[in-house]
DNA sequence: GCATTGTCGACTGGTTAAGTGGACTTTACC
DNA sequence: GGTAAAGTCCACTTAACCAGTCGACAATGC
């Protein structure tokens, strides 16, 4: 039941992305690993990944770096799971009836169908963009939810 | 993202349990793990844990076997989700602030917090008995949902 | 042409899903 | 009562997968 590492950092890299006062200007990987304390070189495969399937586009050399493909407001979170985590159903048997002999008779996939469900109400309703405004109002205004 | 496999094991075998026609005549691993298509030696190990949890009781020997502890009604799927799985949070950080520098001001804690209470809510309203209700529903009048 | 930066593939260590074998406990039967 | 069989319990091993590292390669700009 864990948020694979993948997605955490995919999320975290678009965010800074968005945060970004000149939202064209290339960013380096370097630069959002550091600020983001992702570790760089597994930042880089996300990074990929993400150009790959058109969430960002990428250019090589120097001043080059990532941008945004879309406006951040256009990016679900859900898409962003879907895109690095493959689409994968918390359980095989969830989209593939065939995977479980006893799928026509099993009242747990429901049950676990309503869970996938609830994940999927809150990551399409948000957007980069919301997180990156959250991100700004909470530096701005810092630490006041703290116990 | 995905559930773990004691999980759904766990959550079967209980409904299993739940679902006999005398709830007090102890059941074998070896039943279980046929009627269920489970790896009978690894649910052997996830019974293990109910019965050291206290979830169920388990009695060696002939005629030995494992039955509910409580009346399935008083057992929640999010019990069993954090017997079996160590009660893990989705990511390190949202139980733990110190495992992650940037918490005091990062948004993707909150939207990673609301997921999880989604979840936390589907696995606290639910029971074994409700499961096992549903198997039952299930299994008199069979496949009526497949297209 | 050379430095800079992204891309790609191989490699390592830890965790999860299983399988294997043996120890221990209870029951039934003689 | 003693013994064999039926069960669970427990420790080790194997295979696959995930997180993270490293080094070679390719493109871009000066």
């Amino acid at each position: 039941m864990r948020i694979p590492m993948k997605v955490d950092y995919g999320v975290r890299a678009l965010v800074d992305l968005a945060g970004q006062t000149d939202v064209h200007r290339p960013v380096r990987t370097a630069d959002i690993a550091g600020r983001q304390g992702i570790p760089e070189p597994y930042l880089d495969q996300v990074l990929t990944t993400l150009n790959k399937f058109g969430l960002i586009t990428s250019r090589r050399g120097p001043q080059g770096g990532h941008v945004l493909a879309r406006a951040a407001a256009d990016i679900t979170l859900d898409e962003v799971v879907a895109t690095l985590d493959g689409r994968n159903p918390p359980l095989e048997c969830i989209d593939d009836a065939t995977e479980c002999a006893l799928s026509g008779c099993c009242a747990q996939r429901d049950i676990w169908r309503v869970v996938e469900e609830a994940i999927h109400a809150v990551l399409t309703t948000t957007t980069i963009a919301d997180l990156a405004q959250r991100q700004q109002a909470r530096t701005a205004a810092p630490l006041t939810f703290v116990s």
